[in-house]
DNA sequence: ATTATATCCTGATCGC
DNA sequence: TGCGATCAGGATATAA
């Protein structure tokens, strides 16, 4: 599922669920994991739940030091899914990796795919990854047209990394250059300053309306209480090959950037 | 130093 | 209806 507003909404929803609750057990129902790298977490308290990046951060407590304990970082991938369940002791079913047994209830780790990672860190300041969060104070369109400055990668690909800007996928990214008005396989230190500040504004405006629509539902994502996300109904390009597009109502067209489909108006995107 | 390809997995969908 | 090929919102290791 998972770009950065269906992560902030999961994230959002396990806070208050979550938050104040101890772990009781852990238990692993996948080979792949190892259980052993998840059982300092036992008798811990939760202290906090938010989004880093594109992974759910899970705080937890330090005897004697509540807020320097460790930090538990989940990234979803494609298919992982978190929710809490009130009743801890229903049979493990298909995709269920890890149940985490709380004092109250339970939090679950249902993943099709397997390809989420679970990765605990002594602290915070280890689980913050180097990036900056495009939906930060720290992102701002000198910050964008300085790095742009510095690849001749396409833009699609550009912002598709996460080593600069941390939570960007595939359906965003889309979205922000079709809004910007920018052509995806564009060099990109090709955009002008204006250009930069009008992605810029594009990114920060389609990431905040799809947090607010609970991120966007395709093929699975469901959020922490099994509901769909609403954004999918705003979506101008991506997944709309051949569909008007909502500006000019040229066809929108497709094509394939590092083996990722890419959606864009030829007639609005220069 | 960038930039392509292969790989980790499973399930839904597409075309014949 | 059945079956193999293809594709899926991610990221990394390896190769070129």
């Amino acid at each position: 599922m998972p770009e950065l507003p269906e992560v902030e909404t999961v994230a959002r929803q396990l806070a208050p669920a979550l938050t104040g609750r101890r772990v009781v057990a852990v238990q692993v129902f996948d080979p792949k994991i190892d259980p052993a790298s998840l059982e300092p977490l036992i008798g811990r308290t939760i202290t906090a739940v938010r989004r880093i990046g594109k992974q759910v951060g899970i705080g937890f407590s330090q005897p004697g030091i509540p807020e320097a304990g460790p930090w538990l970082c989940i990234h979803l991938r494609m298919t992982g899914r978190l929710a809490w369940a009130p009743d801890c002791r229903q049979p493990p079913v298909a995709p269920l990796r890890v149940r985490f047994r709380l004092d109250r209830g339970a939090l679950l780790f249902h993943d099709t795919r397997r390809f989420g990672t679970l990765t605990l860190y002594p602290t915070l300041r280890d689980a913050t990854p180097a990036g900056i969060d495009p939906t930060g104070r720290a992102f701002t369109p000198a910050r964008l047209t300085a790095w742009l400055a510095q690849s001749a990668s396409p833009i699609k690909v550009w912002l598709m990394r996460q080593d600069r800007l941390v939570g960007l996928g595939n359906i965003y990214v889309s979205e922000a250059l079709h809004r910007a008005g920018i052509h995806p396989a564009r060099p990109a230190r090709s955009l002008s300053f204006d250009e930069a500040a009008r992605l810029h504004k594009a990114l920060r405006l389609i990431l905040r309306s799809a947090i607010r629509c609970g991120g966007t539902t395709i093929f699975n994502f469901e959020n922490a209480v099994g509901a769909a996300g609403q954004f999918q109904r705003r979506l101008r390009v991506y997944g709309r090959e051949g569909d008007p597009c909502a500006r000019c109502r040229t066809p929108i067209q497709r094509l394939v950037q590092q083996q990722r489909s890419t959606f864009f108006c030829p007639t609005c995107q220069h």
